[in-house]
Formats: structure tokens, C-alpha cells, sequence
DNA sequence: TAAAATCCCGTGAACGTTCACAGTTTAGTC
DNA sequence: GACTAAACTGTGAACGTTCACGGGATTTTA
């Protein structure tokens, strides 16, 4: 029970360290370090009397393990990495929103990784940063279109950590957790149809994106089972951001004139043109019909309210840490599991005042 | 150059783990293991031969790092703790951008840290989390109004790690950033007051967060000073959604009849404010004046355009990180910062067509 | 009552890296 | 050509934890 151990061997290296260590409540309750590893893990094999004593000298001293220590002990960092591509949009805030609360429910910690798709090398960046903190899993939320850097960062990562990828198109040995985009898509359009809408124009998000492409797919889909032309003079191209959705109703208008509706691909966007319609004197619903998707909390407060197809990303986001745990747990007792299970969330509609 | 080692005494642990450790490029250059920590850490004091030939090495056996080993050794882990609230609010996702982006910038990684106040324990957890991962700095970027919880934070945490809080009361020996919430409600009622409006309600936030308060306090400031009534029926305290300050604006009018303006302490408030507005008849700007508060990019596409304080959240994100990485890089130097600086963004406002 | 099983607890090595120090070679000086 | 300085490289320990194993004390079983 001596306090303090001028003797003590380890004092070799100038750290200015005052941390608690577990070597210091061993010697203070007078048991081995091993003795108290096995009472910070619940482990079996330490009797009840000396348990609740390092328990009390652990408070006492206000221990607590170091995680490094024993990550690197155990090879395993209890660590989640996601994959992004920044976090300013709805759905990628709702996304880590879900990861979050499940990550933490299960004791996981998030590495967040942000890429920039611009900048040439960052993926390798990304890439490495995983590796190098030892991540026993990842959750790759920006899903482009081809799946090219998605396929190349699956054969890299694969050895070290379990993946899943979130909305994209499902390849051979990944698990893909994803909302049916294209029925959303589909889903929206067809209301307008229903709606007595004849020429239904498209804003869409970015083309590199495989949930904006497939948006738009499900668009297409409408269109033909209705037998409704489709040109790509019917569509421009967005940015997400309401200000590429004012000026998309304005090219939309100057390339197909006869547009009486418009199916944005999500609802900032759809906020743009309510706007730019709303300046052009275009009453909504009346002389347009406008559909959103995401359905945020804000698109029932617009002007009109808008009418979107609503998907829960949060929840998408807690399934993917789900997965995670399962397969991670799995492999921790020994049976992985062989085929990764994929997934997709079914999106409905929300009708409001915009259609 | 042996490229595999039978008689290689590190295999009695049974991890099956194929990783390539510094040990591996040691061996297959030639070189001792010091020799390659010197090459990765652009260390002099190795001949341009040699590091080339490791190097060499490296890349062909991609090898990576191990951070958390170099974690352990060197004490300290490049790691930020980010403690926040939930980022689907657009000021706080606005905040984690810029953090994010910076830290990148200068290879900080981020732990993110998500407590929830209603849960009793979950400062302590939190705060447990952070030590045990040993980041060397924390961003707290949700402070409530008194600040108790925060002092006992930076108590807890002080020997450990730096720390920088976020737009709170600033206190002794702590560094403070934040954005002027004071003068922002005061600018906007002043515009109030300015275009003629009489009568001024206010739509708060949580009355339980510092810059909530404080843009209330400024709405006070401005009544004040132009020798305006100010009572509580003038004020009704919502969550940020745009739900309450729809029920707000009803709730307003009910208990303080003579409303003709109201600022809303944030812009989703105040959408929420314009649909009640419109539903009852109410012509904004006519009959009643509006403003909110954060100037989100969707903010100018409501209709009418929203009147509104706009604050630059992601610079003070990184604005913090710049802080930490000097107070850290001082500290590792050896002579720690002594004043812990504080620091103030001014807002400005954007008058748009709801005033 | 001896053998076997169970319960506790400790020892030494390992995880992959860096640090302090020491050693060996090469270059520079008078 | 001996002597010092500089450049380069290697050795052993340490960071704080867990794991495999071994062994003594206590209880159970035959």
C-alpha cells in the first residue's frame, strides 16, 4: 500500500505524465496488474472481496484504461470509420445522425472521414487513415455512380475491416444498405401524373451520384409506363442547393415550355423553384405541380407545403452500425459470416399543398 | 532479404493477422527497425541511399503505420474530441465542417463525442471516452447557459488535453470562441424598430443555451435603447424547429395582440413563423414583420425572403482547430500558452424582403 | 484421505512503435 | 597520420494493456 515507489523502475523516459495507470492501482491494492485487468473486464477468476477492493481503488484514483494500450493489445480499436463527403445536406447530417446513436448504444467510436471527390489523392488519404488507426469496420456513405473507387477501396480495406456502403448499386461480396431511390423516384412522379400534370420536367442532383441517378431513373420509369414522352430537354442538372433549383426551373422553362410540373430530387431544390415560380407569377399547384424528396422537416412549413417522398436516412444509418456489429461479432467468435446480407429501406410519399 | 522467416520468434500470440509491421521492412531492406522509424518520420540522420531503398520497400509491401502503436509510444494521439449536441441543426452541422475541414488540413484526426443532456450520466461518459482515448484536444461546442457543467469538464479534463468551448460565457483560464450572438438580435431588432415596425415579439430558443440567451438578450438591447415596451408576454421559447415557431407566432398573437414583428432566433423558426403568417391572413411584410437568425442558404429562397443575421459558424470551427493546434504545438515545445486567447466573430445582417 | 476439480492469482511475453543512448564509419583539420 | 567532429546506424527499453500459461490454495469427489 506504499504511495509512492522512489524505487520504482520506470522512470527511464521524461514523460510529464501524471496519468493514472493500471500498474499504479495494482500496487496500491496490492494485487497484480493482472489481477486488475481481469476486474476492469468483468472477467471471472478474482473473488468478490478483492474485486470490490480495486474497485474501490479505481474510483479512488479516478482510473481509467487507457484505450490505446489495449487497442493495440487486443488489434482492435473499437473504432467505426465513416466515409463522407461532407455533412452540410440533409441526408448526409441524418445519415451520421443514426451512426451515431447506434455507434455509441454499442460502444463503437467514429473516425470520420471526409473526402474531398475533387482533390486527386484523397481517397488514398482516406484509405490510409483507416488502415493506419486500425478500424475494425467502415461505413462508406458517399456512393458515386460508378462504383469504381468504391470497388478499389473494398479490395484494399477488406483484409484489415468490414465494410458496408450505403446507397449504391450492389456488387458482387459487399453488403449495400440503401433506400429504393428509383421506386421514390417513381413514386413522386407518379402522384404528378395522377395528378393530371402532362409535362413533367426533372431537376436532378449531381450525375455522378447513384442515388440521384437513380432518382431520376425512377422518373424515367413513370414516364414510360404512363406513356409520357421523356427528352433530355425535360431535364437539367442540380447541385442539391436551392439556388441551382431556382435556376433549373428557369432553364427547365426555356428548354421544354410547355412544363407544367416539376420533380426536384430533393427539397432544397424543390424550395428553388417554389421560389423562382413564385416569381415568374406560376401559381403552385396550379399552373405547376412540384415534388421534393427527402421529405425534411422544413418542407411541410414551405410555401406551399411541399409535397415529397419521405425515407429515413437516420434509421439507414443505425442499421448499417447493426450490420457492422453483427458481422464484426461474428468474426470475433470465430464463424464470419460468408454472404454479406444487403438491404433496401422502402421510401413513401407525403402529400402536401405543392401538387 | 529472406522473405519469410520460419524460425521467427514473434508467432507464439495466435492473432491471425497479416498486417506488414515496421519489423517487416526492416528485414527485407536491411536495416534495423530504427532505421525505417527514421525514414517514415522524415528523420535526418539516415543516408539518401538507404532511406531510398526503404522507401523503396515500403511502397512495395504498401506498408502503413501503425498509428495506434505510434499512439502509445509517442502519447499522444492526434486526435481531437468534438462534443456536441446532434448535428442535424444547421448551425452545428456548419460548425463540424469547419472543424473537420481543418483538422484534416493539419492531420488531426476527430472523435466525435454526441452527449445527450437529458441522460444523467452522459457527461461522465463523454468525458470518460475522451481520456481514455487520449485526445490531445477537445472542441466543446455545446455550451449550455451555466456553464456548471462546463467548468467541471475543463476540471476533469485540463491535465490532459487542451480545450476550446464554443460560443459560451467566457470564464476563467478557459479560451472561449464565439459569434457575437448579442449584437446579432440586436441588429435584427434594431432593423425592426428601423423599418417601423411597434410592436416586437420574439420567438426564442432553448432557454437553456448561452447564445439562445443571448440573442434574446440583444432583442432586449435594442427595445431598450430605442424605449420600447418589453414584457414576457412578448416572448415564447421554441426548439429551433420550424414546428414551434409556427405554434410560436399562434401563441404570440394570443397572449400579445398588438404583434406586428417578430425575430425569430433562428431562420427554421421563422419559416416557421412565415406559414402561420400565411395561413392566417397575415401579409409579411406588410402586416407583420419578420427575422431570423443564421442566414441558411435556403433562407433566401422563403417566401417572402428572409430578413436575417448571418454568422459564419464553419470559420469559427476552424478557427478553433487553428487555436488548439498552436496551443498544442506550443506545449510540445515546451513553453504552454499561459493566456488561453478568446475570441469574437461579429455577425452582420442580410436584409431581405420580409422586413 | 488422496485425487481431482475448481477457484484465485501472478509471471513473462507480446502488440508496433519511438526514444535515449551508444557504437561505427566517414569526413575534416592541423 | 593522428584527432576531433559529423554523419549514419543499431540496441534495448519503454508506452499500458491483454493473453497464454503455470501454480498454489481451497473445495469437491470417490
Amino acid at each position: 500500500m506504499s504511495d509512492v515507489n522512489p524505487s520504482s523502475p520506470r522512470t527511464d523516459r521524461a514523460h510529464s505524465n501524471n496519468r493514472v495507470t493500471i500498474r499504479h492501482v495494482a500496487e496500491q491494492s496490492g494485487v497484480s496488474v493482472q489481477t486488475v485487468s481481469r476486474v476492469i473486464n468483468n472477467h471471472p477468476d478474482v473473488s468478490d472481496s478483492t474485486r470490490s477492493q480495486v474497485q474501490h481503488i479505481i474510483g479512488k484514483l479516478q482510473y481509467r484504461p487507457n484505450g490505446i494500450a489495449r487497442s493495440l493489445s487486443t488489434q482492435s480499436s473499437r473504432t467505426l470509420g465513416v466515409v463522407a463527403s461532407g455533412f452540410q445536406l440533409y441526408g448526409p447530417a441524418q445519415l451520421l445522425t443514426g451512426i451515431e446513436r447506434e455507434a455509441t448504444a454499442f460502444g463503437w467510436h467514429l473516425l470520420l472521414q471526409i473526402v474531398d471527390p475533387n482533390k486527386p489523392n484523397d481517397y488514398e488519404r482516406v484509405t490510409s487513415n483507416l488502415i493506419s488507426q486500425h478500424v475494425d469496420g467502415v461505413i462508406w456513405a458517399y456512393p458515386e455512380l460508378t462504383g469504381e473507387r468504391e470497388r478499389a477501396f473494398h479490395q484494399q480495406i477488406m483484409p484489415f475491416a468490414q465494410i458496408v456502403f450505403l446507397s449504391m448499386e450492389p456488387f458482387q461480396g459487399s453488403s449495400v444498405l440503401s433506400v429504393d431511390n428509383r421506386l421514390g423516384g417513381r413514386m413522386a412522379t407518379e402522384h404528378l401524373i395522377q395528378r393530371g400534370y402532362q409535362n413533367i420536367g426533372l431537376v436532378t442532383g449531381p450525375k455522378t451520384l447513384w442515388s440521384s441517378e437513380q432518382r431520376k431513373l425512377g422518373w424515367q420509369d413513370a414516364l414510360i409506363a404512363a406513356k409520357r414522352m421523356h427528352a433530355p430537354s425535360q431535364i437539367v442538372e442540380g447541385d442539391w442547393s436551392s439556388t441551382s433549383g431556382d435556376t433549373g426551373l428557369l432553364r427547365l422553362l426555356n428548354q421544354f415550355p410547355t412544363l407544367d410540373a416539376v420533380f426536384a430530387s430533393n427539397d432544397q431544390m424543390a424550395l428553388g423553384v417554389l421560389k423562382a415560380a413564385h416569381r415568374l407569377g406560376r401559381r403552385v399547384p396550379g399552373d405547376l405541380g412540384v415534388t421534393g424528396f427527402d421529405n425534411m422537416p422544413e418542407s411541410a412549413y414551405f410555401s406551399p407545403g411541399l409535397t415529397t417522398v419521405h425515407h429515413d436516412l437516420c434509421q439507414l444509418g443505425q442499421l448499417a452500425v447493426r450490420e457492422l456489429n453483427q458481422a464484426l461479432q461474428a468474426k470475433r467468435e470465430g464463424n464470419p459470416l460468408l454472404a454479406p446480407p444487403s438491404l433496401m429501406l422502402q421510401p413513401w410519399l407525403v402529400v402536401r399543398d405543392s401538387t
